[in-house]
DNA sequence: TTAGATGCAAATCTTTTGCAGTGCG
DNA sequence: CGCACTGCAAAAGATTTGCATCTAA
């Protein structure tokens, strides 16, 4: 799903996007976006936490926190909204959907057809509509598997 | 939106429900659903808590939460998730859409034409898809005009 | 009568904040 | 060098849990 090329594009430009929205270069800001611009798997702060430490041992859950919340506030990252009450965050800004396994929790990206016209943006009175996200439960193919395999 | 009728009908089924899945009527249950059954609001358990406190001043928020969570369970509330951190619930079960205000965080029910049918189900590999929720992020009237009146 | 439900208090989990020290530009 | 950033520890907010008591059936 996400190619090389993509990847490898979002990390070069970072340091110039963080210049020109005034944000500082610093280390552990590059260990987080890079860790989330090549990961499909919508990290929790603690996952992205428990990831960066094993390289930047000394940085702190804190500064996880303060950084993805920028990086959310400047539109380097986006929020998936979930049920549970963890955040977690995609660096994939392009507009896509999600599937949510309703049993062991996973969120994969899903891409439909004609790019970014699914659903359409319904006229609504007295609301002004900007962007729309669709999620779609159920369960992966894993969980429906290790299901069959354990009968009720 | 809520026609009396609809209401009236929720909530007197509500003992029969209850009974054919185990669970017992008790003052506490019959006052929490009938709350969410008459709102349009999407009250989180703290929200629910004040409420039916006025009513029920003995009841905590710890069985708040419990029964919230059995509803949920038994499929009587759908938790609408969203990206802060509390949960926030919903009585009607069929399916419809929600408006989201960026910036009071107000969650409006979306009827959208023919009923239930948008956005379509894609057919995804490896992935069963049961139901999918979709939010439409934006501004309420109330907010914009406010907006208006406050310039930058 | 009794299994299940409630209320309270304490525990847990997630996120935020204040502040002193550090490092990018 | 200066201001923004980090790390730590403590606080705040949301939710869960353990257990003694109560109550619907």
């Amino acid at each position: 799903m996400l190619s090389n090329v993509e990847i490898k594009e979002r990390i070069e430009s970072f340091p110039e996007r963080c210049r020109s929205t005034g944000l500082k270069v610093t280390h552990q800001r590059v260990a987080i976006f890079n860790y989330l611009a090549g990961t499909e798997s919508h990290p929790s702060p603690d996952e992205v936490y428990e990831t960066i430490r094993v390289r930047l041992p000394s940085i702190s859950l804190a500064t996880v926190y303060k950084v993805l919340d920028q990086f959310h506030r400047q539109g380097f990252l986006r929020r998936v909204s979930t049920e549970g009450q963890v955040a977690r965050y995609d660096a994939r800004m392009e507009h896509h959907h999600h599937l949510i396994c309703k049993s062991c929790g996973i969120i994969r990206d899903l891409e439909l057809d004609p790019a970014g016209s699914h659903p359409a943006m319904p006229e609504v009175a007295d609301f002004r509509i900007e962007r729309s996200e669709t999620f779609f439960h159920g369960l992966c193919n894993t969980c429906e598997d290790s299901k069959a395999s354990l009968p009720a």
